[in-house]
DNA sequence: TTACTTAGTGTAAAAATTACACACTATATT
DNA sequence: AATATAGTGTGTAATTTTTACACTAAGTAA
């Protein structure tokens, strides 16, 4: 959280990297402040923790109150408390990233005072952040790199049927780096947490590709032997 | 931290897991309570997270004022926050782990008021834990088993002149599985960032073995290839 | 000298990773 | 109907990495 700040000595926020996929880019969420500090700068959306609310639970209301979204995949992953990153006071942040399937811009409702706009923007073409957020971004994408090749999470970036291409293509993005689309379908099918479908995409002006579903309850079976891509 | 409370409506603490090895044992020190609540409950140490302080800084602080010792190796790794996590308010804190080398428990020094004394426990035989401190040391240890697999940290808790055996040993500590030993040493040294001395042991009443030095010089050079245990 | 204890070493089999190219299929265009 | 286009889907061989496994050497203590 960036906003006005209430005159204690020291404030607790959450701040979040919503990374979001539309198919084509990775975006993330940036608000337009409308306040002093950095008026007019983009910010990560972020918020003062409530008193009787978790973290984690702080961190979804901030998401639903952005977006109108629940049930998002989020996590924690560092605390940023620097004594001079809030120019007008200690604002200890928790940073949050989370992984949303965008399906179009009709998540976005109205929002809050602090901010003039929200906009997705996509990763590869971001402008200068308030505070200490490029930092923050930083440390959550890096974060995403190197879950992603651990834990199943690319799935949440992805509709619920999902092309073999359309995973890889998320995983390049994240990863920044092309993969060999023989040996990523061997992998990722090895693991057999994928469910091949009877289906198959619609809409394409070429030959369709079959569609795959994630499979949590096997996930969840063999979760011992963890996925290492 | 989990002393008295002063009046705030919520405070932002650092506890801290502190690792220690004597060459034989994974330890982790806790400290008696003298307060309310959990008197005469094993604790994580911790502390508020003071003004100007950064929370590393915060961090080497608590380590400082309980063991006199400075420049050691401290990562922050999770926020506990939840709303009921201390009975007499809202507590948030920021766990970090550190990993120390024991030369015999010389390193404690005088404590602060809130508790009765401090050990350094045997993880494998750890007491009820107050608060939520047992979640918080079993993340910690999570933390340590996942790190240890892809940076230099077992370092940390050997002398600078150590022995493969020894080395080997933290590893089937911290990972809580043997090890083959031709196979460690195969990978261990094929890192190339260990340098092998013209020493030999000492004081062993059985074959010397040969001391190795880790190589920070050279780690940090072939950094970009990141070991991967 | 003997007994004891840990150090130190190699190899073969299995598994995982990498590099690499073309025919197929569905649609759109003419 | 024929053709162009764009992405789907597939196999293999070479290389590298991982695993399993046991004995001799060196030093100390009795």
């Amino acid at each position: 959280m960036e906003q006005i700040l209430p005159h204690l000595d020291s404030v607790f926020s959450i701040d979040c990297v919503l990374f979001g996929f539309d198919g084509k880019e990775l975006k993330i969420l940036l608000i337009e402040r409308n306040e002093e500090p950095f008026k007019d700068w983009w910010a990560l959306p972020g918020n003062i923790v409530g008193p009787d609310e978790s973290l984690d639970q702080s961190a979804s209301r901030i998401l639903y109150e952005l977006t109108g979204l629940r049930g998002i995949y989020m996590e924690q992953y560092y605390a940023f408390g620097d004594p001079n990153r809030h120019p007008q006071g200690r604002v200890i942040t928790l940073a949050y990233y989370a992984l949303i399937r965008l399906g179009g811009d009709k998540e976005l409702r109205p929002i809050s005072n602090y901010a003039k706009r929200a906009n997705w923007l996509p990763i590869t073409d971001l402008p200068k952040l308030a505070f200490d957020h490029q930092k923050i971004y930083d440390k959550g994408l890096e974060k995403i790199k190197r879950r992603i090749k651990h834990q199943p999470i690319a799935f949440e970036l992805l509709p619920e049927k999902f092309t073999l291409t359309q995973l890889q293509h998320v995983y390049e993005l994240i990863l920044g780096k092309k993969l060999d689309k023989r040996n990523f379908r061997k992998k990722i099918v090895s693991f057999g947490v994928l469910k091949e479908l009877d289906e198959k995409q619609k809409g394409v002006s070429y030959r369709a590709a079959t569609l795959y579903r994630f499979d949590k309850r096997r996930y969840a079976k063999l979760f011992g032997k963890e996925i290492s891509f």
